[in-house]
DNA sequence: ACAGATTCCGTACACCGTACGAGCCCCGCT
DNA sequence: AGCGGGGCTCGTACGGTGTACGGAATCTGT
């Protein structure tokens, strides 16, 4: 009984702020952003609910900080390649990271102050695109185009109840074509039966905008 | 004491799905979609918590039919011009009402059925690609791409703290710009302040991306 | 006049974020 | 050695949430 022992639970080495945002991140994955409470976080680090309020402020600040550890996760554009090929990667990477934390799309419209990971990513974009001969403005343009891009595949990703071409035939088949009458929805129906019959995979459309996105690009290079 | 008097409080008629779905709507305008609660509906509508769910099964349907309200206001393409003038109407309209409802861009993570309004819509613009001559597949690659532009727009318009050139320059000057260190972030700091020096103009950023895609996509008719 | 359906809502329960303040432990000072 | 203070933990409590349940009032058809 003389022992000192100040943590006695399951937690190793005591609190923090990492380890309480990292904590929620991983519940977020698992449970979605309505599974994560402030109780329930704590309970999963063996603490009490108002521990956490040691660390973080508030909910709010937590929400932040999980946000700015999601773009630490972003690759960033590697700077040995020419300026489409790293853009592209940083795009593929932010895509299956978004994919592996799909709650934090739906917290990105309600933050609104940047974070460190986030502004160091937005240097290493603007450095790129400059580097390859855009203008302040252009570089402006292409990186509204490309993150507007990117986040919003995966806003739209999120609100599908399918990822691949086999959940997308079964869905189209057992769902959409029952839902759109030929007489009501003529050219929805026409579609999904002829992506249906195509093989349609919803994974490959992420790169035809992309690309398209990028090509498109190309030739402001070097204009005002 | 003997008259009939149902209804003695501010509501009119009574209530109705519709009633309820569209002052919810207008309660998520002026209070964001924190401050829509039940108990809050039900009281500016004059009637008790629990009434609601005679018309709503639960707070997850309401939120569908709000969004599929959203939907509703968007102006669908008109049918007498070319492709890319009824798209771009579209489109711009589109970002109008989401800017009217902000509130909307987060919900739509989380709904994954469609909606009556939103599959009318969705029919509209595939009749005015295919009409326009593009194959099923790019009408679809050309729909999942000015869909992703609208919301992802809206989705990063939301998340900025400015919306008007004059916003821009003030937010650059006295927040932007001491946050970012010329040291650290070099690129940052120079294109904040050449955008503030041009005059740079926030809301023109919409159209840059739009026009964009549209002059890419125009190619692709015909094409398989 | 009565029966049944429709509409309304008061109460209650489990959960939420978090303000407040009491306890605990460790450290440095006298 | 004793003590005071500061960092950390957390129990309790308050006002909010969504909604299950059951009762009451009114409308409708006979």
């Amino acid at each position: 009984m003389a022992v000192s022992r100040r943590r006695q639970v399951a937690s190793d080495i005591g609190l923090s702020k990492q380890r309480v945002v990292v904590e929620a991140v991983r519940l977020a994955d698992r449970e979605g952003v309505d599974g994560l409470s402030m109780r329930r976080l704590a309970g999963e680090l063996g603490a009490g609910a108002m521990s956490l309020y040691h660390y973080v402020a508030n909910k709010e600040e937590l929400l932040d900080a999980m946000i700015d550890v999601v773009f630490a996760e972003i690759e960033l554009p590697p700077e040995d390649t020419d300026w489409q090929s790293a853009m592209r990667r940083r795009a593929v990477s932010a895509r299956q990271v978004l994919a592996r934390h799909p709650w934090a799309i739906s917290l990105m419209e309600s933050r609104t102050s940047p974070g460190p990971a986030h502004l160091r990513h937005r240097e290493a974009v603007t450095a790129c695109l400059r580097r390859a001969g855009f203008s302040v403005l252009m570089a402006t343009h292409a990186n509204w185009l490309l993150d507007v891009y990117v986040y919003g595949f995966a806003l739209q990703a999120a609100s599908l109840p399918f990822d691949t071409a086999g959940e997308f035939a079964d869905m189209a088949e057992d769902v959409f074509l029952p839902q759109l009458p030929p007489e009501e929805f003529p050219y929805l129906n026409e579609s999904a039966a002829a992506l249906v019959a195509a093989g349609y995979d919803p994974a490959e459309e992420f790169f035809f905008g992309l690309d398209l996105v990028l090509a498109a690009l190309e030739p402001l290079r070097g204009s005002a």
